[in-house]
RNA sequence: CGGGGCAUGGCGCAGUCUGGUAGCGCAUCUGCUUUGGGAGCAGAGGGUCGCAGGUUCGAAUCCUGCUGCCCCGACCA
């Protein structure tokens, strides 16, 4: 491609209204054009970027044995409605009426259009396993669409739908997507982890998540520097300390401490670790009443968790203050478990301690030297809290560490949730109907595009991984309108290299070296070969990768096999 | 859906408080010079100041309503 013809409009200046980097470059770069909230145009050299990702999750499912087919973007509501998902489904379904006042909706998923293919085509075992995928734009009425095409409500998705004959079998299938996934992101070139996560709303035995690493990840996830074990913060285990409680060694006390209403500020006060500390969070019962829960000063409750404990309302919500001095006398700040009337769930680590200090449910008052036993009664044991950096792996192997990543894949067991609901069985081997098992399986290809970026950019730009990189390499001569020699030689080393089937980009225009560099290095081509005078009458020219410090010669004669080398030496 | 902010050429902004008929940088076009790290000079085009009402001799500026967009919070690929 000549750049001369290409419509990349780079810009200097960052729009406002990006703030993550992803974002911001796609923009400068011109990858992507905004058309109103979550909502975007794939231009030309961003397209490229999403077809190559496109195309290598393509190749690697039909590896796997899937079989591409496409379904319409536009669902009728019976479907959703026999699954039992049109009430339930909130506002991310954008709902609409056609012209016969008939409700349909746009598919931000399609678990029911497939089931309701499985249960038309699938009549016999023997048809088993049988595994679908789509690579298909999607429409989710996001609630707050952000970050560009990372949180986008039109967003390219692949997804896919396993069916087997039992949970054996679905096992299976769901192993062989894990392969497939793990398979994906190693040749897309992205440092990624797979997680285990939670189920959630789309119910199910088990799920796993796959992650790509970056720092401004929005999502948390905890993994084990002693094996394999890996799981979204919010469903991390944290084990319950190793050893035992020490015995009561001070006295129970009671402490003025008035205005002192954070963690911060008592274990200031008091001289104490914050981790003698415990933090006491009403939340809303389901029986009106609140439920006090406990974590150690240092560490942070954890919704997901807490929302399983039987009384406590899902979601959680936190109590009102009102509902806090009702219930206690005390105000936030000063609350604690010592007299407190209802039910009382503690953190493992909580039940560990000995001699800690809480509120004492009075204004301006903490106790210190609390003993469990001897003070007040054990509280019920419960794992409550996010899991911290060195704390020990679940699995038995290793410690914690936590990095943050972006979801961009997403795997569920689903079992027979849908089948069950929309009648969707196959003859067994005996002649009995069975209902099938099923699995499905997503990657959000838009976001990956985004998070390639958000992993691998630097101050200038965009450092595409090689098999992402709208274009492979980029010829960039120096001053060719005033010399031929630059000219023909760039001119065929372009051809040659077209002919040799690499993507190439010729930046033809006539503009200086330091607009042509900075703009193949906001764009992000990961190889770059300079065409100048100063080369030419040595018989040589210029390689860079997009990473490396500095720029290194090869003959002229040689330019094809040195460049073939480089693409295949792949990223540094 | 709650809370906050913004809306002025393609992009980034000033002008609004204190009404007087719109300006700067980048980008675009033409010409000349320049050509190994975002060039210089000269010239040009492009804006019903988000929309609709109102106040006024006069509104980007003041008032009212609407719309759009961005940011902060409850789980998604």
């Amino acid at each position: 491609m000549r750049w001369s013809q290409y419509p990349v409009n780079t810009t200097k200046e960052t729009p406002a209204d990006a703030e993550v980097v992803s974002h911001q470059l796609m923009l400068r770069a011109g990858l992507i054009r905004k058309l109103a909230a979550g909502l975007y145009t794939w231009m030309p050299l961003g397209l490229r970027a999403m077809r190559k990702v496109e195309n290598i999750v393509r190749e690697e499912m039909n590896r796997a044995g899937a079989l591409e087919l496409l379904m319409p973007g536009v669902i009728p509501a019976e479907l959703w409605v026999e699954s039992g998902r049109w009430g339930e489904f909130g506002p991310e379904l954008l709902r609409l009426k056609d012209r016969h006042e008939r409700d349909f909706c746009l598919g931000p998923t399609h678990e029911e259009v497939i089931t309701d293919i499985a249960r038309n085509e699938l009549k016999s075992y023997r048809q088993l396993p049988a595994n679908f995928y789509q690579i298909q734009m999607k429409f989710r009425d996001e609630r707050r669409p952000r970050f560009g095409v990372m949180r986008a409500r039109e967003f390219l998705m692949k997804d896919s739908y396993s069916f087997h004959l039992d949970q054996a079998g679905l096992q299976a299938g769901y192993d062989a997507m894990h392969r497939a996934y793990t398979a994906i992101f190693t040749r897309l070139g992205l440092k990624f982890r797979s997680v285990v996560a939670d189920p959630g709303a789309i119910g199910g035995s088990g799920s796993e998540e796959f992650h790509v690493l970056a720092d401004s990840g929005e999502d948390a996830i905890a993994f084990s520097d002693g094996d394999s074990y890996a799981a979204n913060l919010e469903m991390a285990v944290a084990l319950p300390p190793a050893t035992p409680r020490a015995a009561a060694g001070e006295p129970l006390t009671e402490v003025s401490t008035p205005g002192t209403k954070t963690i911060e500020a008592v274990t200031t006060l008091l001289k104490l670790p914050a981790s003698k500390l415990v933090k006491t969070l009403l939340v809303d019962a389901t029986d009106g009443g609140v439920v006090a829960l406990l974590v150690r000063g240092d560490h942070e409750l954890n919704a997901v968790k807490a929302q399983k404990l039987e009384g406590v309302t899902k979601p959680l919500r936190m109590a009102s203050n009102d509902t806090i001095v009702k219930a206690t006398g005390a105000e936030p700040g000063f609350l604690g478990p010592v007299g407190f009337k209802g039910r009382i769930y503690a953190d493992h680590s909580v039940l560990a301690l000995s001699d800690f200090a809480c509120g004492a449910n009075r204004k301006d008052a903490h106790l210190t030297g609390v003993n469990w036993v001897r003070d007040l009664p054990e509280a019920t044991p419960a794992d409550l809290r996010n899991v911290v950096p060195g704390d020990p792996s679940p699995s038995g192997k290793g410690t914690l560490s936590i990095a943050r990543g972006i979801e961009v894949g997403h795997i569920f067991q689903l079992g027979r949730k849908y089948s069950e609901s929309m009648g969707a069985t196959v003859l067994d081997e005996s002649g009995k109907a069975a209902t099938l098992y099923m699995g499905c399986y997503g990657i959000g290809v838009t976001r990956v595009v985004a998070a390639a970026i958000e992993q691998n950019h630097d101050a200038r730009g965009i450092i595409w991984p090689d098999a992402i990189a709208p274009f492979q390499l980029v010829i960039v001569p120096i001053n060719a309108p005033k010399s031929p020699a630059v000219r023909e030689t760039a001119e065929r080393l372009y051809n040659e290299l077209l002919a040799a089937g690499i993507d190439v980009l010729l930046d033809d225009r006539d503009e200086r070296p330091g607009v042509k560099f900075a703009d193949t290095e906001l764009i992000g081509i990961p190889h770059r070969v300079v065409v100048g005078d100063r080369g030419i009458t040595a018989g040589k020219l210029e390689y860079r990768h997009r990473r490396a410090d500095a720029a290194e010669e090869f003959p002229l004669g040689d330019a094809i096999a040195f460049i073939r080398g480089r693409l295949a030496g792949g990223s540094h």
